[in-house]
DNA sequence: AATTCCTTTCTACACTATGTAGAAGTTGAT
DNA sequence: ATCAACTTCTACATAGTGTAGAAAGGAATT
């Protein structure tokens, strides 16, 4: 999968936040004022354009053109995307249960259990 | 963590690959005819030596010194690596829960079985 | 129909990381 | 002191990303 930049990881993370499809204006504001990561950054309307053009390329975002201030919205959930980044991570290695065992030898107790729980009901 | 260029990562792997440390001419070697991933590349030795300076600079290479051709090796195992890895991604995820959950429900049944496995010994 | 305003697309440039390697410098051996 | 091997320095090309103005498109209004 394509690797994300931090711009537009910053807006990947506003549109994950919302449950509905924004526009480019709307992002723009998030960054600018939102409480998320991309704390004051003061961009051109046509910066996020850039980045949302580049990042429905690379298939993250899905443009409604029907509308007329285009309406955003994420393509996949956030969970489903750094699942898939954690898959990807553990296909690039030959020795993958050890990669496994690392893995889950650093996880708290209480994420251990969450484990447990999701493995069972499986 | 700093990630990876495409040959960085090869260079990385010969080393991993190998039990003992290795001179930039080894690694040039393996990557020229070894088996693993980098195969085919024809590089300079000035090349390899760049980008072992550069994972040394990033903490990934150890380097002696006191040897004449200086010897290379990894700083840290494959495994440990890919594992940290996957925890930067969890890290990155404010719901960590749900990622775990995708996570593992895209894992195979035998990964799921070695899952259980490293739980229970927990 | 022409104008205007909003929106999108095109074009552009700077900056960084990475791949790549020659030139220059260093050092141990003869 | 010289030579050969090795390392470090310097340099350039390419690609990805951040950034945004200029140009173009389209819909409402006069």
């Amino acid at each position: 999968m394509a690797t994300l930049g931090e711009l537009e990881r910053s807006v990947m993370d506003v549109l994950w936040d919302s449950t509905d499809a924004l526009t480019a204006g709307d992002i723009r504001d998030d960054l600018a004022h939102g409480n998320a990561a991309g704390v004051g950054k003061e961009l051109a309307v046509t910066t996020v354009l850039t980045v949302l053009s580049r990042l429905e390329a690379k298939n993250f975002v899905t443009r409604e053109r029907d509308s007329r201030p285009h309406l955003f919205s994420a393509s996949t959930s956030r969970a489903a995307h750094m699942a898939e980044l954690m898959h990807e991570v553990l296909g690039a290695a030959p020795d993958r249960e050890a990669v496994l065992a690392r893995f889950v030898g650093q996880v708290s107790p209480r994420e251990a259990d969450a484990l447990r729980r999701i493995l069972a009901g499986k």
